[in-house]
DNA sequence: TACAAAACCAAGCGCTCGGTATGTTTCGTT
DNA sequence: AACGAAACATACCGAGCGCTTGGTTTTGTA
């Protein structure tokens, strides 16, 4: 089992082999394409944006994908993968119910703020979704419903069993991944609070203030 | 005083008068662009297809508008101005600072999810702002946050004060203003929770126990 | 009913788009 | 050193883009 050295390997494992040279350059294709769709959106960058920021030419990118959306799909799969296995994570090493919450809001946080790449992915992720097509859009959806949204639903509807929060959990649900996810857009690193500060501030709102100062 | 017969009137207060007719197509204009631009992005919207919907022809848009982004500018700057007004108002109007956190955060759900314009609209603000012109940018910026934005931080700066509130106020501002703002992506009407559920569900979360139930 | 202004159409310009076809270079293997 | 495959460059295609132009119809006004 060899350690994962990229951030788009996970969803190679078990699809192809790729040489050492192939891989770097199909990494670097995917980052830049990342970057570009986040800070333009996905319809206004170019493919001949992409092979440039490569360093190599447009009709080059197509020995590697085989259309421009194949690199939309790759990316938002990643990311969702990734996100729906840290999630997974969390909730199997919480102790308890509200140790399990304070880990996954605290790793939604992580996942939108600490890595560039991820950062810049979800960006993507949240805006041009919509441009998959219907087979890529469909397998996505399944990954980022069954394996964050669901997941994230199940932990708070236990919380709300367990009165450790007082409200709808399936407005919680949404009342954090929107606030996580979004924090992308006002949330500076190096600012008043730091990434642990603003999960636990998340953290408070939600649940009882009882259970908080517990 | 005339009454405001149209989602897009404000915006022409003291610019210009316009005839009947001129005004009928031009709001069945931006009404079209907005519902396009809303569900397949301003990029991938194209004149001819807000031209078709509307039942003239590409050319004549440029008779009514200069260019396609001059369109979006305007509903991004109508649907944030008429917010901000909505929300100004309903802080006056609560006569403590209960009222006024209750009443803004059902203002906003209202103005997301009860006019389909409106709701397009912000669909359009949360995805495509980016695409605003340099000038253009900065004027729905300033409107969006001095109007909307700092009017909630404001109102809960003074509800951290009185306590009725216990995390930090500019956390909980985004808090509000991202779940209502996104509950278009997952709130349906008709649905186990109304409107004014959905707005008290989150008022009930934010809010500390003891004042909840007061 | 005459007329100017506003609204509209038909046609198309210049340009860029995603993607392809074909030939050339690079590289690991032997 | 030789060879085959992978990785790239070059050049281009058809389609579609935002927007313009010049001429025609519709409209409000007197």
């Amino acid at each position: 089992m060899e350690k994962s050295t990229s951030f788009f390997d996970k969803i190679f494992i078990g699809t192809q082999a790729m040489t050492k040279h192939n891989k770097d350059r199909y990494d670097i294709i995917l980052r830049e394409a990342t970057a570009l769709f986040s800070e333009n959106g996905y319809s206004s960058t170019t493919v001949r944006q992409i092979a440039e920021r490569t360093g190599i030419k447009s009709g080059s990118l197509f020995h590697h994908f085989s259309t421009k959306e194949e690199i939309l799909f790759i990316i938002l799969k990643s990311a969702s993968l990734i996100t729906s296995g840290k999630i997974k994570k969390s909730i199997e090493q919480g102790i308890n119910c509200k140790e399990q919450l304070r880990n996954t809001i605290r790793v939604l946080i992580e996942v939108v703020h600490e890595d560039e790449v991820f950062s810049a992915s979800w960006s993507v992720l949240n805006r041009d979704a919509r441009h998959l097509t219907n087979d890529h859009r469909k397998e996505f959806t399944k990954i980022y419903n069954e394996g964050i949204i669901k997941a994230l639903q199940d932990l708070l509807i236990e919380c709300k069993k367990q009165r450790l929060v007082k409200t709808d959990p399936l407005v919680l649900t949404h009342l954090i991944s929107d606030t996580t996810f979004f924090s992308i857009r006002w949330f500076k690193k190096g600012g008043r609070l730091d990434l642990d500060q603003l999960a636990n501030q998340i953290f408070l709102t939600v649940v009882n203030n009882d259970e908080a100062t517990a």
